[in-house]
RNA sequence: GCGCCUCUAGCUCAAUUUGGCAGAGCAACGGACUCUUAAUCCGCAGGUUCUGGGUUCGAGUCCCAGGGGGCGCACCA
């Protein structure tokens, strides 16, 4: 409250608004018959289709083309020569040169006068010009919408991080690259659900509301439903919905969609992202692994075209079949040390002392098998492998191994020294489940805020019986950053979570147009 | 939550190691120019140096507290 009161907005507002002002030229010339702001427009052409356009390939430097084109966009290179202004628009598909001249271009004087940013439309003869630039000549053309705000360096773009997450729409245009990475994600998204509709599998949607928050070792969002004068959890997984339409019926389903958990913001976490879940009746978690690696490895030779490429800096090999080991395998691999649940809680905790990592009191020995591996091994494994084998203890949602006990059938896709993928060979019985709930609450009472809770709904499901089923989740986030090749989350999700700016700040960055005294006549001048 | 780093004009950055009048490029604004490609040239304007205290004759610079951001740790399947 105090540092609140200190901001005192009233007083920072008074101050000059911060922003650019951008005036009418005062020229003379402000009555003006241009189109301004006009309810459509109609740009029969891209920048694309133009500079595309075979007619045009061998078109002579000063020639004309005889062909008429319409396109619209952004200005965002300006260069005025007198009698001839050159203008870059760029629009979605990419980039092309308006050529205005005093002689045939209408206004022109107000053309030249125009602002980066500006968005405008033209339409003219397709001519190349004297430097050899195919370009638009601009024979009318329309002011679609006044940029009254620039985009920073026109070289340079805008650097500052925090400006380029907080305001995307000026990070998409000011740094090139931005909008191919976003591109890039739409299409990971439109590969996936290809490849698994081709599959047979059904995408639907299920809750995001939840009554209770179970399916994943994680604290939830929570909000108030105040119709059912009750509180609700945003979702921390989709698991449990989407096994209760395996019951159901549906033999192979999928969503993808937001989860939301409540923890610390990272470069490789943010408080909501997207998951992708997949179940498949009749399938074991090595039908998993198999579809796993299929479905990314299609993915990036569809959206890289192909399943090799660097990952900062390094070659990374999406090719299947993708390695597989346990997870004591890869241990015993990084580090020398033999580690297995058969040398007992107090064994395990003294060999992972002696590798550094901590053991807590309550502590058993899957769990701490499963840290000794996160904190030696996980990081350093860069070609995609499936891990495999978990300790039962920390999977209260994965089926016992069928020939290993203590263990269960469950498996982690890690690429990049980051786990891409869960997944097992699922739960399906309900009294083993429900035993298994009791354990995490029983770890709840230890202080485990993130033991998993006990869905009755869900276990009422399993005792209508729940075949054979293999399910996984993808984080898309990471899997994005992995083919856009990201080391930050934040560059994969177009807005990521950040502190809220505080009252005071918004305040004086929006001054009002009236707190720079005698620059308002121009501007209502120019607004009529 | 803890530690380290960081914050200067709309944007990108300067501001002698060791405190001495806060600058440049870009864009903006006014103007010149009939073929530009980060055009060029002339002119003009632009600042609570994140905020609040303190030390000092004097603070962008040093000290304390707070805020935003980055990275690491913790947390986190």
């Amino acid at each position: 409250m105090a540092h609140l009161a200190r901001a005192a907005p009233a007083v920072r507002a008074q101050h000059p608004a911060r922003r650019t002002r951008r005036r009418e030229p005062t020229g003379g010339f402000l009555v003006s018959h241009i189109d301004e702001a006009p309810y459509r427009y109609e740009a029969g052409d891209s920048a694309q289709t133009v500079a595309a356009d075979p007619r045009f390939a061998d078109l002579a430097p000063g020639a004309g083309s005889g062909v008429q084109a319409s396109v619209a966009g952004r200005v965002m290179r300006l260069r005025s020569q007198g009698k001839v202004t050159f203008a870059e628009l760029r629009d979605w598909t990419g980039a092309i040169q308006l050529f205005a001249d005093e002689s045939r271009t209408p206004e022109y004087r107000r053309f030249e006068a125009l602002s980066l940013g500006d968005w405008v439309g033209a339409c003219g003869e397709v001519v190349r010009t004297r430097r050899g630039e195919l370009s638009v000549r601009v024979e009318s053309w329309s002011l679609l919408a006044r940029a009254r705000r620039d985009f920073g360096d026109k070289w340079r773009g805008v650097r500052d991080i925090e400006t380029r997450h907080r305001q995307r729409e000026v990070d998409l245009w000011a740094n090139e690259g931005v909008r191919d990475t976003f591109l890039l994600r739409s299409q990971v998204l439109s590969a996936l659900r290809r490849e698994l509709e081709g599959r047979g599998f059904v995408e639907v949607e299920t809750p995001i509301l939840h009554p209770i928050a179970s399916g994943a070792h994680a604290r939830p969002f929570v909000t108030h439903y105040n119709a059912l004068h009750a509180d609700f959890y945003l979702r921390i997984a989709i698991e449990l919905y989407l096994k209760r339409l395996i019951v159901g019926g549906f033999e192979r389903v999928f969503e993808i969609g937001r989860v939301f958990r409540n923890e610390g913001l990272s470069p490789r976490h943010n408080p909501e992202f997207t998951m992708l879940e997949l179940y498949q009746a009749y399938a074991d978690y090595r039908d998993m692994m198999e579809l796993v690696e299929g479905v990314v490895a299609e993915v990036a030779r569809q959206t890289k075209g192909d399943t090799v490429f660097t990952y900062q800096g390094r070659a990374l090999d999406l090719s299947p079949p993708w390695r597989r080991a346990t997870m004591e395998e890869l241990v015993r691999e990084q580090t020398g040390v033999e580690l297995t649940l058969a040398l007992g809680r107090d064994e395990l905790a003294r060999r992972a002392a002696t590798l550094g990592v901590d053991v807590g009191e309550h502590d058993g020995a899957g769990k701490i098998l499963q840290d000794v591996y996160e904190h030696t091994t996980e990081h350093a494994l860069f070609q995609p492998v499936f891990v495999t084998d978990y300790p039962k203890e920390v999977s209260p949602l994965a089926r016992d191994h069928r020939t290993r006990p203590g263990y269960v059938e469950r498996f982690e896709a890690v690429v990049a020294g980051r786990e891409l993928v869960n997944a097992f060979s699922e739960l399906a019985d309900p009294d083993e489940q429900r035993a298994r709930f009791a354990l995490q609450a029983e770890e709840r009472a230890a202080g485990d805020e993130e033991a998993m809770a006990l869905d009755e709904e869900f276990l009422r499901a399993l005792e209508h019986g729940m075949p054979p089923t293999g399910g996984i989740g993808i984080g898309i986030d990471r899997l994005v950053m992995l083919l856009a090749d990201k080391a930050n989350i934040r560059e994969v999700i177009l807005f990521p979570a950040l502190r809220p700016l505080g009252r005071g700040e918004m305040r004086a960055e929006d001054g009002e147009p009236g707190d720079e005294v005698g620059e308002g006549a121009d501007e209502a001048e120019a607004a009529g």
